[in-house]
DNA sequence: CGAATCTCAGGCGAACTGATATGC
DNA sequence: CGCATATCAGTTGGCCTGAGATTC
């Protein structure tokens, strides 16, 4: 009988070997692993908000910012005005960003290969349905830190 | 038709938000949610090396032993002389270490119970074991750290 | 007004590299 | 000898809190 424990450690083990596995695959090329989710989102989806970004790869706002500043710094993208909100930054690869990116991208096709090969189609399905069944119940509402108590249903939207 | 990127994400966002749940759960207590990872293997096996705890954590023995540093300054944990093995340490629970770990387990309750209702039984079981198929296929040898460049295509080397 | 987006300052624990000592 | 276990020094990047400015 698996226990709640036994989920969480499961999920805890394979999150870090593929972690670990990405971090290899990405070799010495000064971006890592998370800020290559980064680059990731933006080369789907060109010129959204920090805070989009923010959502789409689960972290924090600060933590965001942080990994922008360096992969500005490496000038890989870039912040401009949003057009609308003048709020909000609109975030985009950069010439060079895009080209790191691509190159990344097919440095580490391997692992994903590998993700795929390990569980047949339906499997994979599978999987990621109840992984995003345990996302939605984990759930906080990350954006108002000084909440003494969650909302109940802060839904995850892409 | 999922990828193996949707996999990763959809991986990285469920770990990140049980880990931040955890970490919720423990409040004040000096006590994070890896540190708890540590003291619950600890709780289920007790005297096990450093090296064991490494490996069950899914961690890395410079980090465990930083880890178990604090818990040792915290009075927590004790590393004593390996009965056969003089290269290794003997990991214990202090008694301040377990009643600590009994107190958390008991505030941690509720995030391990709503992992368990997210999904049926069967469905539990089915995410442990996919989980640990990509645990398997994602697996490096850990040992050696030297080696300067990952081949490419290396196969999986337990 | 409240809420959202972003900025800034600062701290901390975890993950890591690389080298070393010791015992199997 | 090779290998495993643990140690030590030091670095980095990510995550977080708490505050504040600006805009919706």
């Amino acid at each position: 009988m698996a226990s709640g424990h036994d989920m969480a450690m499961a999920l805890r083990a394979a999150y870090w070997a593929m972690h670990r596995r990405t971090e290899a695959s990405l070799g010495q090329a000064g971006v890592t692993a998370d800020q290559f989710v980064l680059l990731a989102l933006l080369a789907q989806q060109d010129g959204i908000t920090q805070q989009q970004l923010v959502r789409r790869a689960a972290s924090d706002a600060n933590t965001v910012r942080a990994m922008l500043l360096r992969l500005e710094r490496h000038d890989l993208i870039a912040r401009a005005a949003h057009p609308t909100d003048r709020r909000a930054r609109s975030v985009t690869l950069t010439g060079k960003g895009r080209e790191v990116y691509e190159r990344l991208w097919a440095d580490s096709e391997a692992v994903r290969e590998q993700l795929l090969t390990a569980l047949r189609p339906e499997e994979t399905d599978t999987l990621i349905e109840l992984l995003n069944r345990v996302c939605e119940v984990m759930a906080t509402s990350r954006a108002g830190s000084k909440r003494k108590s969650q909302r109940p249903m802060a839904a995850i939207q892409a």
